[in-house]
DNA sequence: ATATTCCGTAACAAATATTGTTACGCTAAA
DNA sequence: TTTAGCGTAACAATATTTGTTACGGAATAT
C-alpha cells in the first residue's frame, strides 16, 4: 500500500503557516504540497475539528493557525488525524480458538505496544516550533534561497 | 492497504512445527492458516532463504525446522522476512529543497528511530520458545478441546 | 517405468488504503 | 452580480498483501 504522509505533510503545511503568521488559502498550501485543493481540504478538515486550525469561506478566506506553534506537538496532530494507534502489528485471525495463534498475536501486540509508548513519548514531547526552530537553522546555513522552488504565476 | 501478517503467520507455524517436532507438508500447513499451500510456499521460502527451515520436495517431503525455538527469536523470523525496517515514517518529497519539509521529515525519521529500536529490542528478546510456553499454559488453562470456533462467554 | 506426492514459480485476480481529480453547491466580500 | 474561497461526493490511479490457477521438476512407492 501507499505510505500515509499525512502527518508529516501537516507538519509542513502548519509550520509554514505559523511562521508566515497569516492566512493561506487551499490553493497556496496545495503548491506547497505539490497536489490540488481538495486533498488539502480533505486533510486539513480533521485539524479543523480538533481545534488546531480555522477555516473560512468567501473571498479573504483560508486557514489559519489557532494555536501556536509553542503550544502544538506531533502527536497533537496525529491524534487529530488517526484516533487510533499509530502502530500496529499484523495479527491473525486464522483459527482464533488455537492457544498458539492466540500467544502469537499477544507477543507482537505486546511488542508494539512498547514500540509506541516510545513513538508516542516523543511526538508528545516534539513541538512544531522545535521543527520550526530546525528548519530556520538549516535555512541559514544554505544560500539564501531557501524558499521551495517558486512557480511563475500562470494567469 | 491491507495489513502484512506475515509475521505472525510464520510465527504460528514454526511453533506449531517446534512443538509437534515433525515435518510439516505446505497442505497442512495452508490448512492451520486458511490459506492455501502457494501462499504457504511463498512465505516460507523467504525463511529457507535464511537457514531457519529446510523444505524437501518429493514423497514424504515437507518442511522442518533447522533451529530449536530456543535459539530462534521473533527478530530472526523479521528480518528473514524483510531486510529493510519494520517501522517507518511517511515521508514527504513534495519540494525536497525546502528547509520546512526537510525539518519536518528529519523530525519523524529521528521518532520512528527511536520506536524502532524499541521494537528490536523487544523482537531480539523474544525466542519462539517463550511464546510456545505461553500458548501451552494457555492451553493447559482451557478445557481439554483447543480448535473448534469456541468462544469465551463475555461478561 | 509409472504414478503419486511433494515443492518452486510465474502470472493474474481480489481486496484495501492513500492520493489525485472532477464536479457541484454554498458563503462572503468586492 | 461576480468572484474567490471552502465543503463534499464520487470516481480513477496507485501500491501492497493475499488468494488462486496453472505449470514444471523432484523424490519415492509400487
Amino acid at each position: 500500500m501507499k505510505q500515509d504522509s499525512r502527518l508529516v505533510r501537516m507538519l509542513h503545511v502548519l509550520i509554514h503557516i505559523g511562521l508566515l503568521g497569516g492566512r493561506e488559502t487551499s490553493e497556496t498550501i496545495a503548491r506547497m504540497l505539490n497536489t490540488n485543493p481538495v486533498v488539502v481540504r480533505r486533510t486539513m478538515s480533521a485539524l479543523r475539528r480538533k481545534g488546531i486550525v480555522g477555516s473560512e469561506g468567501g473571498r479573504g478566506g483560508g486557514w489559519v493557525l489557532l494555536r501556536p506553534l509553542t503550544e502544538l506537538t506531533v502527536l497533537d496532530v496525529q491524534t487529530a488525524l488517526r484516533e487510533d494507534k499509530v502502530l500496529s502489528a499484523g495479527l491473525s485471525s486464522d483459527h482464533p480458538a488455537c492457544p498458539v495463534e492466540r500467544a502469537a498475536n499477544a507477543a507482537l501486540v505486546e511488542a508494539f505496544a512498547r514500540a509506541e509508548e516510545t513513538l508516542i513519548g516523543e511526538f508528545g514531547r516534539l513541538k512544531l516550533s522545535i521543527i520550526a526552530d530546525a528548519a530556520l537553522a538549516d535555512a541559514k546555513k544554505l544560500p539564501a534561497r531557501a524558499e521551495p522552488p517558486r512557480q511563475e504565476p500562470i494567469r
